[in-house]
DNA sequence: GCGAGTTAACCGTCCAGACGGTACAGTAGG
DNA sequence: CCTACTGTACCGTCTGGACGGTTAACTCGC
């Protein structure tokens, strides 16, 4: 579908030029369209960021139910380090374009909450897990800005380690 | 000093409106100042920002400093809670203030490598250190955009056991 | 099987407004 | 006289968005 090239080409634009090169024109040179394509499909360039929002959420969350481990910290933390280390899921470069307005930020707050919270009393040492959850958070953080610094396979080891 | 006055005014402004409302003329109203008052302080908006970046910086190293625990860890873990539970140093505004040039961001990156690496392999259990290094990335992360999903005491409290 | 009508997908141009930044004259305090 | 501003006027550029085409595929009556 086009509608997700337009995405792509608005999520790479983020990722590698910041979020003032985030504009329609560019986007839509990007993609390899006209601004009035662009325009066709995403009404407005609010309504661009939130597609991107969305798009991320409905991913992150099939990517963990794709997993299918025994626990949701567990799938939780297999999604977080596929996420990552695939380079797909370009987390910080949505986030930061819809940075602009915090109202566009509401669907993620919501969907954040339930990252940390699902399924979280059910599990054997829920505070154990919420830790991990934490940890795959900070993973995802860091390696966005730096990647170098992190031994993925270690940290994974230990956090299964702890659950 | 009057700058440092500029640079709350800019933070607050992103904290609460976003990316897209800190302009020159917004800063300067809301630190009660005439534009050409605060462009004296800063010549260009890219210096307001890159002196919020190092504000932010040294200003959490200051922090951690201030701890004075035993490791660099703990006294990492200390601080990020001290500045997360009082909510000075609002990080998240200023990062996503800063997100439109990614260079300004370079000072950031050097500062993580260093917050994630500092004095690792002196301590007891590196590993164990450095998933609670990237736990507290983790809380910083989820609680400027809902704190109220962490109980900031317990979580802190097994992340002490971990040590 | 063919012309007419319809719709989806897209193009290219234009414009009003916003924004960063400049220039400059003035001024209150020390 | 200097620092630290204020206030106003202004400029050039960029950007979101509106708008009026255009093309191609598809549908449907006849």
């Amino acid at each position: 579908m086009r509608r997700d090239e337009l995405l792509d080409a608005a999520e790479a634009l983020l990722q590698d030029q910041g979020a003032q090169a985030l504009t329609l024109a560019a986007v839509a040179e990007r993609a390899g369209v006209s601004k009035g394509g662009l325009l066709y499909h995403f009404a407005s360039k609010e309504a661009l960021v939130k597609g991107m929002i969305e798009r991320l959420i409905a991913d992150f969350d099939a990517l963990i139910e794709a997993q299918g481990e025994s626990t949701y910290t567990r799938s939780y933390l297999a999604a977080t380090f596929e996420a990552v280390e695939t380079g797909r899921l370009r987390r910080w470069a949505v986030v930061t374009g819809a940075a602009g307005d915090p109202a566009l930020l509401a669907p993620l707050r919501e969907a954040m909450a339930r990252w940390m919270r699902q399924g979280l009393d059910d599990e054997p040492d829920p505070p154990a897990s919420q830790i991990v959850r934490l940890a795959c958070e900070g993973v995802w953080e860091v390696a966005t800005h730096c990647a170098a610094i992190i031994d993925f396979a270690a940290v994974r080891a230990r956090l299964l380690a702890l659950l």
